[in-house]
DNA sequence: TTATTTGTTTAGAATTGTTCTAAACTGTTG
DNA sequence: CAACAGTTTAGAACAATTCTAAACAAATAA
C-alpha cells in the first residue's frame, strides 16, 4: 500500500508536469509566473471546452478536486487572466461576476429559469447596421444577451 | 417675510399635490400605495426624460432636493417598481446595479472611459436571423449593450 | 370622523461578493 | 544556492444589498 501510494504520486506528479507544460508556457507568455496555485486553476479552466465560472463555482470545484487553494487566490486568478485577455467577463447578473474561457467574439444565451449560460457561436447572429455613435467615439465591444425560459 | 415663507410652503404643496396626483395613479395602478416617499422618487424618476440611476445616485440626488427617504427606503422602491413594470434593470456592471425608466424594448451605450449609459433607440439596432433556440425554450427578453470609449 | 387593519419606512444589523493587508512562502535569476 | 520579486493566504475590511422588528401612515370599516 505505501508502494502504490508512492508510485500513485510519483504517477501524479509526472502526469501534471506533463498536462502543465503547455499551461507554464500559456502563463509565462502573459508575464505570469507558473505557480502550483495558477496551474491548477488553469488545468481545470483550459482543459478543451469552453467553460463560464464564477469564483465561488470554481473554488468549489477546485477544493472537490483536492486542489489547496484560497478563495483569495481563485479571485486573484480569474482577475489576473482576464487583464491578461485569457478570460473575458460576461454580464449576466449585476450580483455575481461570470468568467468565461471563450475570449472571441462571440454571445450568450442564459436561462433564467436554471442559471444556465450558453455560447451563441458568432456565424449565429448578427447585426447589421449598428446604430450611429455619438460624436467621437468608437466601439469598444459589443455584448449580446438573449434571456431564455422553459416555453410554457 | 413670514407670509412669503408661508405662501411659499403652500404654493409647494400645491404644486406637489398637483404634480402628484398622477404619480398617485400610476402607483395605485400598479398595487402600490401612494406614500410620500414613493411620490417623492416618482417625482425624480417620472418627470418626461427617461433616465438611468442607481440607488445610491437615486438617495443621492433625493437628498439634495431636500428630500427625508433612507437608502432602504430607495431599494424597496427601486425593487418594487421594477417588480410593476415601472423600470427596468439594465445589466452593465457586475459591481452595481443600474434601473431605466425606459421600459420598452431598447439597447444601450455604455461610455466606459466615464460611465455614462445612454438609450439606442429600438429602430436604430435590430438583429435579424435571431439565433437557433436550445430545444424547448422560448426568448424571455434580449441585451444589447455597446461599449464605447473616446477615439484616440 | 375615529378606530382598526394592513402596508410602509427606517435605523441598524446582517449577508454576500469581492478586495485588501501583511506575513509566510515560492518561482526565478544571477 | 542566495537573493529578490512576485505570490499565496487567512482574516480583516469594504461595498452593495437585504433583512429585522419597531414606529408609522394609508386605506378601510364602523
Amino acid at each position: 500500500i505505501l508502494i502504490l501510494g508512492i508510485m500513485d504520486k510519483l504517477n501524479t506528479r509526472i502526469n501534471q508536469n506533463d498536462n502543465y507544460q503547455s499551461l507554464t508556457d500559456k502563463l509565462r507568455g502573459v508575464g505570469l509566473r507558473a505557480t502550483r496555485q495558477r496551474l491548477d486553476i488553469g488545468s481545470l479552466l483550459f482543459s478543451g471546452k469552453d467553460r463560464h465560472v464564477t469564483a465561488e463555482s470554481l473554488h468549489d470545484e477546485a477544493v472537490a478536486s483536492g486542489m489547496k487553494i484560497s478563495l483569495a487566490t481563485i479571485y486573484n486568478a480569474l482577475n489576473q487572466f482576464t487583464d491578461a485577455g485569457l478570460l473575458r467577463e460576461v454580464l449576466i447578473d449585476p450580483s455575481r461576476t461570470y468568467f468565461d474561457t471563450n475570449t472571441s467574439s462571440h454571445h450568450h444565451f442564459f436561462n433564467i429559469d436554471n442559471g444556465q449560460l450558453t455560447d451563441i457561436p458568432n456565424e449565429e447572429i448578427n447585426l447589421p447596421g449598428l446604430p450611429n455613435l455619438p460624436e467621437g467615439q468608437i466601439i469598444d465591444g459589443v455584448d449580446i444577451l438573449i434571456r431564455i425560459k422553459p416555453e410554457v
